[in-house]
DNA sequence: ATGACGATTTACT
DNA sequence: GTAAATCGTCATA
């Protein structure tokens, strides 16, 4: 493969694939390749081991609860493989990807990732901020708003679309067997009822990137 | 116009 | 373990 075809991600994810429901696509894109290209060409990539489902209109703890459409939510409308970014606690980014059907709102929070490209300008980024001791790779990715900020995500990649576009994207991973995978309930919902302990989030066993380790 | 809150992270006791 | 950081967004008025 060329530079080039490598930049653009050679081997992305089809639409299809993401034109699913929230539960599986979560579970599904344990493995998959998250794949980020700076301005400068700069190519940052890591595997997804951790992600949480966000159901839709039904899921009290979704942004799109009831049919809440606003301005910061819009994205969640979009077709599947739309990326869904947004601002929270006043300071983080975080990122979704979009999945069902256009006009349906579900999506995939993405938690945590193993970083396999670009490890040295992710931890520029992620220290940007003085810190004490230099971060280990574990501290890289391993939070929603910790792999935006090393991958560079922010209220500029709200809405882009991940399968044609050239900036941020997901290239087929490794695969990993369900003996490896763990369901557990979703990390930082407050009270969302029974919708606060429903298992939707997934992750990768006693792998060390995982934001929380799974039940 | 105002106020409460958040799909988090970090530092500190 | 507890608390601070920090501000866009949304519901209420």
């Amino acid at each position: 493969m060329t530079t080039d075809a490598r930049a653009r991600g050679g081997d992305r994810w089809a639409r299809r694939a993401l034109a699913t429901d929230a539960g599986t696509l979560a579970r599904r894109l344990l493995g998959a390749r998250l794949v980020r290209v700076l301005d400068d060409g700069t190519r940052l990539a890591g595997i997804i081991v951790e992600a949480e489902a966000y159901l839709g209109v039904e899921d009290r703890a979704s942004h799109a609860f009831a049919g809440r459409r606003t301005p910061r939510n819009e994205a969640m409308y979009g077709p599947p493989g739309t990326a869904y970014v947004y601002f929270t606690y006043g300071i983080h980014w975080c990122f979704n990807v979009v999945c069902g059907r256009a006009g349906v709102p579900a999506a995939v929070l993405v938690r945590a990732l193993e970083p396999t490209e670009g490890l040295d300008a992710m931890r520029t980024r992620r220290e940007a901020k003085p810190r004490k001791s230099m971060l280990r790779d574990t501290d890289l990715c391993s939070g929603p708003a910790r792999l935006c900020q090393a991958m560079g995500i922010d209220r500029a990649l709200n809405g882009v679309d991940l399968v044609e576009g050239p900036r941020l994207f997901i290239e087929r991973g490794t695969r990993f067997d369900d003996a490896d995978v763990g369901v557990g309930p979703r990390v930082g919902i407050g009270s969302a009822g029974a919708w606060t302990k429903a298992p939707l989030r997934w992750a990768v066993r006693r792998n060390p990137h995982v934001s929380v380790a799974i039940g």
